[in-house]
DNA sequence: TTGAAAGCGCTAACAC
DNA sequence: GTGTTAGCGCTTTCAA
């Protein structure tokens, strides 16, 4: 029966309160957002009706129909939520399109590829979207949203028609890595890479595999490893996380049987901070220190409360600053300017977790 | 030039794929929805002239215009997303609304309290809101979206008119917890509470300062505690981090000038799992071994990749539930139903981090 | 089974 | 400065 509040008042309209301060709707509407030429005394006896009615100010549906927009920017993740933002990287991201958007008055829709809300994808209001992160299926949404004639901007996804990029230097990036640990002496290197296919499973990486991968900046942060070494022991890890990392590191280390054969990688590059602190645990539990045994190189550069005494040597990425070019871009399209396609470049960063190999 | 496109290309309206189909528009939009009867024959003709002109579907402005209803649900923030997303409880929280809501065809919008955004609070075309961990300004807001004659639910809030809540025993809990500590024999204890004020600063507690606290959370854990130590050390850290938590453990721990003073508290509750860690930290940096010299007990109960060798005491919430209850809540508060204002509790979690006091 | 008409609430043009 | 008119694109009556 509460319920039943909502229905038993409806929400005054712009043309109630007009008619309650004696005036035209379109004066009142001037009335309200200063658009226009309004003269003091009617303003008030506007706004003094609006009071009256308790009226709390246009309705947004109907605003956003008449304007043919609704001041709402979509952004597509991939994963589950908790799956994305366990990644800190992946907030940081978010926070900088929020940044941006928030300053310009548009609000952001967060969708996700999965299940049920795919659907909304289709359907919901939205001016604009920003892609992140996507991949598995990334062209069927994309086909739907170029239906819908919504600009579009991805964040670090392979190219595609209408769709603005926003790029890292993921290959570049971790070719640097990759060197870095070449030039310290290093010969045999594993790699955890983050998720190539969705839904995320874990397991050693395949050369079919990669074939068939679809996570972008996976694919490209491995061929920036191979133009270096040519070989290494690859497995792909379920997801960004301290976890993953940790398994995806015990099953490199122990892949011949014990840590002590002398085929053992000497260093691991892991694709994200989160998945070189577990490598790094995985290794500290099986007795070998870091980087005395076992170097270990990060990518992302995220303030690490959690990597305890260590400072991972990383590659550090402008995470928020990626978001916010990726919602000032949203934000040119719809002002009808040209946007401009942004290519982020990470630093690397020396931390003690990576040394000359042991004898 | 190239974001002309759009404008080039107007998206098709049903009104033009009816005319090519030769049937009235309201037949073209039971053809597309198949809400009515309409023959194969027809439906057939309609579907062809839509994809013909590619058009996308419904324009969903038009149609939350027309239905009322815009079928995105707004969930409020205090913090910006990187503060409120970097503890794995709120997002655990945030998964569980996106659950029920997604499932039920809508979206979420995100909403923080902060500054720019807020104004998107007054004008978001939204059904229904749920309100997170909200606090300072919360009763400002709670006005506004009344005027709106928006459906409602907050989460861990004071109760407010019009505001459907979803609650949780952080009273009890933490009373537990404090009853836990006394029973071991602690009798020096302290206290790191979440913000009480926004925007968030770090220090000493005092009475004025929780006199005028806003964060209902935090209040209630306070209250907990006291009603079983009348006195402790209670320090107020910036945020729900393990950062905050090691700061703040720092404070506690030498508000004598010395871990070695025997006014020295010997266990500490910290409000979050994270700042547990984060006073556990600050214990080993300063020669104190947990649960040996110093007891922890924290609240939430995530699961703590972090934690190290440690299997935190603490309070496990059931945040997803929480989550999952909000969402139904709102959604059912929009079909009309009688929502269910749910109270959860929590568990004790017994780990290895609490013990008798050391003599 | 289909069509015609009305209007959701607002605002941009245009006249006065 | 203010009022009038005309829709934005859709869906829901109601009548045929």
């Amino acid at each position: 029966m509460d319920s039943e509040a909502s229905e038993k008042a409806p929400r005054p309209t712009l043309a109630s309160v007009a008619a309650l301060a004696g005036v035209s709707p379109s004066t009142a509407s001037l009335a309200f957002s200063g658009a226009g030429p309004v003269s003091e005394e009617t303003k008030e006896r506007v706004l003094a009706a609006a009071a009256k009615l308790d009226y709390a100010g246009p309705d947004p549906r109907a605003q956003s129909l008449r304007r043919g927009r609704s001041g709402i920017i979509g952004v597509v993740i991939e994963d589950r939520l908790r799956d994305a933002f366990r990644d800190p990287i992946n907030v940081a991201m978010l926070d900088g399109i929020a940044d941006e958007t928030g300053s310009a008055g548009a609000s952001l829709l967060l969708l996700t590829e999965t299940g049920d809300d795919r659907a909304n994808i289709a359907s919901a209001p939205m001016d604009g979207i920003i892609l992140v992160g996507c991949s598995t299926s990334l062209e069927e949404v994309v086909a739907v949203l170029r239906q819908r004639r919504m600009p579009m901007v991805a964040i670090e996804a392979k190219e595609l028609d209408d769709v603005l990029a926003i790029g890292l230097d993921n290959r570049e990036a971790s070719a640097l890595a990759a060197r870095h640990l070449a030039e310290l002496g290093h010969e045999r290197i594993g790699v955890v890479s983050l998720p190539l296919t969705s839904p995320h499973v874990a397991g050693p990486l395949t050369a079919e595999w990669e074939a068939t991968a679809t996570g972008s900046t996976a694919i490209q942060r491995l061929l920036g490893v191979r133009g270096v070494f040519a070989e290494f022991e690859g497995f792909v890890a379920a997801g960004s996380s301290i976890d993953a990392g940790r398994a995806a590191g015990r099953e490199i280390l122990l892949r011949f049987g014990s840590v002590h054969d002398e085929r053992r990688p000497t260093a691991i590059i892991a694709q994200s901070d989160l998945l070189a602190i577990g490598v790094i645990r995985a290794a500290e539990e099986l007795g070998l220190s870091v980087p005395g045994d076992l170097s270990v190189v990060g990518f992302d550069g995220i303030r690490i409360d959690e990597a305890g005494p260590h400072d991972l040597t990383t590659l550090v990425q402008p995470a928020v600053e990626k978001g916010r070019a990726a919602g000032r871009a949203v934000l040119d399209m719809l002002a009808g300017k040209a946007p401009t396609a942004v290519d982020f470049t990470s630093v690397f960063h020396q931390g003690n977790t990576t040394a000359v190999p042991s004898a």
